[in-house]
DNA sequence: TTGAAAGCGCTAACAG
DNA sequence: CTGTTAGCGCTTTCAA
């Protein structure tokens, strides 16, 4: 591999002169034309081991992901996530930074120590983290403690002490809970996810508030686990008492099993039910009918996530918080008695 | 940051042997156990950079997905890239190595640049790239020049010069037409991809190749971009003509986009004709009916691609083949005639 | 078994 | 504007 010496040697000049001349900064115009044909003569590429231990920066961002051992990994599955990376992706390119990704267990004994290796071991300038459920945050201590730069994916309310992306789960069930009354449903159920899931925490205050301010009713409230399967079964113990006018499902997911359970039962939707689903999975498109759903801008929210983080790498500014509002993408579920038939 | 000087001072030792103590290297018993606690004591946390400039190794691995313009990323939407991602970080944490992540447009003019960084930066000791495109493979001059340690996720054909993991295309597709002959199909149809996507032409390859060994003919092949609405378009282009006994779609997008066309025209699947896709997508549960598939086995595949890159990057082992190959999923989708009553 | 010293590749401080 | 020197944090000869 050649290094800066060498360049510097075919060049004539010192390794001094030759990093000034290929980092831009003020040099004769004729020695930095020497440097950098040299410089491209032997496809010098620069050692970021080498600058990052001179610069104690190592222009890399680390994306880990929290998941939990009691409930299906459903990052897994969604691909959401994979948008969300391309956020992080986008902006972190643009600046020049490199991204790391890990994946960790929120019951993982050293947690801890993950996180002290991760300020410590100086690879990584600022981290981006997405904890899934609401767990023991001892661990942010560390980060804390060190003001290491660092974002978290949390709704405000469990995010208050660090900076953080909110993804705007309240208003997207409060979304929901408009369409529903909109569309002249008055008793309504829904499926939601873990009760230890944030998003779906705020999922359900978000409906269930605007459910009751606008008069109507909660009739069922079940919890499946963001599968498939647990929407069938969820949307089961719902009928067994009596059919809802509408029923949202905190993912799209259960949405599907719980128009699959419908169909069995020859119940239509849209028409006799309302169904709406939640994240605008591609899944969405591909169910009979098309689902109702809430697109939660993961690209957006990935690229919020990066920029911020690296404010803070950059420019050691505060703590940020923000929201991106998710929006609602009406298909045809969602539509109730003749509507359905237009 | 507390550094190894710290230690040694608060160990009353000098560096050099703290570092031989903290590495398990031969020191007095004694020693050792007072440089421990002192680095317990002050949480201190080796600088991987400081370590890496003098080791040469990062013991990180880039793993790098190529893109292509002019199709719609098909990664962005089926997380099974994700499994693929697991799989890596499954290996790579357990060996310590740490996984950085990038994606790049296969019509990048720089690509070779971005390539030459990789292995000049010394940031990573070695790269798990996955091009999906049959294109300019240019770049991996780079790689093959200097023998860096790299594994390519690609059907042998397409990596003879490489080491490489097959996803085993070809034999899926043989798996699909065989289940096709078995359950009594002649005239058979196949909803490809692009044709230039590697895996698709694998696919059809072996599906074709053991369709007509068996004596039964190919009576339509159009080609989709991966999405539920090519595959509903191409059903119908299909159809125009005849409606064949069974039909294969190269991934579970496109066989939901055909299920959707076929219940539209209020033909029977399973029944009338046979539906089987490709990838094992969780799509594939969604649908209606459940679409038999083929399942990839994404997380053995990146396990084994990381097993392979790092086998290069510690053991400067030769290039490497091997082939996971991909077991069929049948649920009812390809049931025909009077077994679909069943 | 341990310490002193050198060096990995680069940039910053300071002279010249 | 350019060269010399030092040093980032660590490991590793080489001596003692």
């Amino acid at each position: 591999m050649t290094k800066l010496k060498d360049v510097a040697a075919l060049a004539g000049v010192s390794p001094a002169t030759a990093s000034l001349a290929l980092n831009g900064r003020s040099v004769n115009a004729k020695t930095r034309q020497l440097v950098v044909t040299a410089a491209k003569q032997l496809n010098y590429v620069p050692n970021k081991i080498g600058q990052s231990l001179t610069n104690g920066r190592s222009n890399t961002l680390e994306l880990v992901i929290l998941n939990v051992a009691d409930h299906p990994n459903i990052v897994r599955k969604t691909a959401l996530f994979y948008y969300l990376m391309e956020g992080v992706l986008a902006v972190a390119d643009e600046q020049g930074f490199g991204v790391r990704f890990a994946v960790r267990s929120h019951d993982d004994p050293d947690l801890t120590a993950y996180f002290a290796d991760l300020v410590g071991a100086g690879t990584v300038d600022g981290a981006i983290v997405v904890p899934q459920f609401a767990r023991d945050y001892r661990f942010t201590h560390i980060l804390h403690d060190t003001t290491y730069p660092c974002v978290f994916l949390l709704p405000d309310r469990f995010g208050k002490d660090v900076s953080h992306v909110d993804m705007g789960n309240e208003a997207g069930g409060s979304q929901v809970a408009n369409l529903f009354i909109d569309v002249g449903a008055e008793r309504i159920a829904m499926i939601n996810g873990p009760v230890s899931h944030v998003d779906a925490i705020e999922r359900e205050r978000g409906f269930t508030g605007t459910i009751l301010d606008r008069g109507a009713m909660i009739v069922a409230l079940q919890h499946g686990d963001f599968t498939i399967e647990s929407g069938h079964a969820a949307m089961g113990a719902i009928i067994e008492r009596a059919l809802p006018d509408a029923v949202f499902c905190a993912n799209d997911y259960m949405a599907a099993g719980a128009l699959k359970f419908l169909r069995e039962r020859k119940i239509r939707v849209p028409g006799d039910v309302a169904v709406v689903g939640y994240d605008n999975n591609d899944l969405a498109i591909a169910t009979d009918p098309p689902l109702t759903t809430v697109d939660n801008h993961f690209f957006d929210l990935g690229k919020a996530l990066a920029e911020d983080v690296i404010a803070q790498v950059t420019c050691a500014d505060g703590p940020t918080t923000r929201t991106i509002v998710p929006t609602l993408v009406t298909r045809s579920s969602h539509l109730l008695g003749r509507a359905a038939d237009d």
